[in-house]
RNA sequence: GGGGCAUUCGUCUAGGGGUUAGGACGCCGGCCUCUCACGCCGGAAACAGGGGUUCAAUUCCCCUAUGCCCUACCA
């Protein structure tokens, strides 16, 4: 059988941030272009005025890029189908919608909003359906022609047939419905704006989509869209409509869910892998009992027939623990590069050792990276390297308070206070000396931690003690001898 | 109101006429251990309800319930 190659796309309105929903509907396309050796197209849905911005524009744009997607055909990138921006499409749209009217098939409507709302509010009341009453379909050509020449704005409205009609789509299977379903809908506006439903169906035909994969949102539109097809005598593409995303109330995931746009994971410290691997997840599994996916992995695996169908809630736990996960594979160098801005923004003056990649600011990272889930997290674990106020803290002063643990960390104090130039042999001999008065153990360790960090919880000893000595060049680095110092100060007699 | 789609542990899901209904997150317990994590081991936890069909339904069909989406000169 002839295949035809795989053109996907993704078509959002440029009204906002790329939400995690669209955000999936982007990735299906994607993987499903990438795993097919297909092409992936981004169009621009910006045919309403009132809302698209070319700034939205960008930051999904920039947002999808962060995710690491990229498109074969789009505004700016080019391609032979476009331009790829709805609204400098319009001539196509006028164009088509001209031969419905010449055809018989869509018909001017002269009918005013205020007029439209009355029907339809009546018409519930009487608990009829609420579409077109076909009054415009009725009017003759010489109340037609009188309308035009009075100027009197009009839209233009498609004539739906009395049929039924039936989708086959790759994930939901047969779809059917009977006629009558739907009334005369609008496909042009008064002001010449074509409207959603007519342009996908242009748009979709003439870039030769060969699989529209979207939101369930759009399932009963596809009806529509079939109308339009059949009108044109066009073969419609194949058709996937994976379920929604919802929130933990399990309606549909919006900004009162809290985070939701991508950018908004960005800035709490969420790796594109993970969230790739997380959003794959939310309606799509390989039928392994596998979690964990690199993005070639994905690509590998993907395929549209195993998305499901029922509605998924997003589910936060599980985004971070994959986060974790990835985070904690990440080399130095990796782990460096993610979370340089959140390194530079809790702590200014590491600037310079954090782009060049410096030794020991990789050593701090390494020290850290199996306790931190989000990017975001890393200032608050490094905050004991900068500070070290004992005054202030009630847990150590709880800590301390007790005889064993004061005594132990006095000597402790002094043995390192008495060497010389500390390494991290003569630091652990001083330290281990202790030994000698009865402390071992937790009476020791516990000890320890507490008077080199200010904390009774925090990086391993071993790692820490490294990263304390080698860091003394940088001045803001409160260095071992100065902790001691202090802690003789607060704790001394 | 009409139409469409859906319903397996709290959540994401596997499975699909005969299974001890599997995995993962989270939760609980344990191990490891100087702490917190990581890691490892173990535990509690589900087929919405009612009718059919069948020797046998969680699985197929119908109904009900519930949820969601659409029903715009939004996309």
């Amino acid at each position: 059988m002839n295949q035809k190659p795989v053109r996907v796309r993704f078509a959002p309105s440029p009204t906002g941030h790329l939400h995690v929903g669209g955000a999936r509907t982007a990735l299906f396309n994607w993987l499903y272009a990438r795993n097919r050796g297909g092409k992936f197209i981004l169009r621009i849905e910006d045919t309403d005025q009132a809302r698209s911005t070319l700034e939205s524009e960008e930051m999904v744009k920039h947002d999808l890029k962060w995710l690491g997607m990229d498109w074969d055909e789009g505004p700016e990138t080019g391609g032979d189908f476009g331009p790829y921006r709805q609204s400098e499409r319009m001539d196509f749209y006028k164009k088509h919608a001209e031969q419905l009217l010449a055809e018989g098939k869509a018909y001017r409507c002269f009918c005013t909003d205020a007029e439209l709302t009355a029907k339809r509010e009546q018409a519930e009341a009487e608990n009829r359906s609420p579409h077109y009453d076909g009054t415009c379909l009725r009017l003759s050509e010489a109340k037609i022609q009188e309308k035009l020449a009075a100027g009197v704005p009009f839209t233009i409205r498609f004539k739906v047939p009395e049929k039924a009609y039936t989708l086959y789509d790759v994930i939901r299977g047969k779809v059917h419905w009977e006629p009558g379903t739907l009334g005369d809908f609008i496909i042009l506006r008064s002001d010449k704006m074509p409207v959603y439903n007519f342009c996908v169906v242009i748009d979709d035909h003439l870039m030769e989509i060969s699989h529209v994969v979207r939101a369930e949102e759009h399932l009963p539109n596809t009806l529509r869209q079939l109308m339009l097809y059949e009108a044109f005598g066009w073969k419609p593409p194949k058709f996937a409509h994976a379920s929604l995303i919802l929130g933990q109330d399990r309606s549909k995931l919006s900004k009162r869910h809290g985070a939701t746009s991508v950018g908004q994971f960005k800035e709490e410290g969420y790796l594109p892998e993970a969230m790739v691997n997380y959003l794959a997840l939310l309606g799509w599994n390989e039928g392994k009992d596998r979690e964990e996916y690199t993005v070639p992995e994905l690509i590998k695996a993907f395929s549209l027939k195993r998305i499901n169908n029922s509605p998924s809630v997003f589910d936060l736990d599980k985004l971070k623990w994959l986060n974790g996960i990835h985070l904690r594979k990440l080399t130095g160098e990796q782990l460096a590069e993610a979370a340089e801005p959140f390194l530079i923004r809790a702590f200014p003056f590491l600037k310079s050792r954090v782009e060049n990649r410096d030794v020991w600011v990789l050593s701090v990272l390494k020290m850290i990276q199996n306790k931190v889930v989000l990017l975001s997290e890393i200032e608050n674990w490094l905050q004991f390297l900068f500070h070290y106020d004992l005054k202030e803290n009630e847990e150590m002063r709880v800590f301390f308070s007790e005889e064993a643990h004061l005594t132990a960390g006095r000597l402790l104090a002094e043995r390192i206070l008495s060497v010389k130039n500390l390494t991290p042999e003569n630091f652990w001999e001083a330290a281990m000396s202790i030994k000698e008065d009865g402390f071992k153990g937790k009476a020791l360790f516990h000890p320890l931690r507490a008077l080199l960090s200010g904390s009774l919880s925090g990086p391993e000893l071993d790692a820490m003690v490294p990263v304390l000595l080698s860091g003394t060049e940088i001045p803001e680095l409160v260095s071992i001898p100065e902790r001691c110092r202090s802690f003789i100060e607060v704790f001394g007699k």
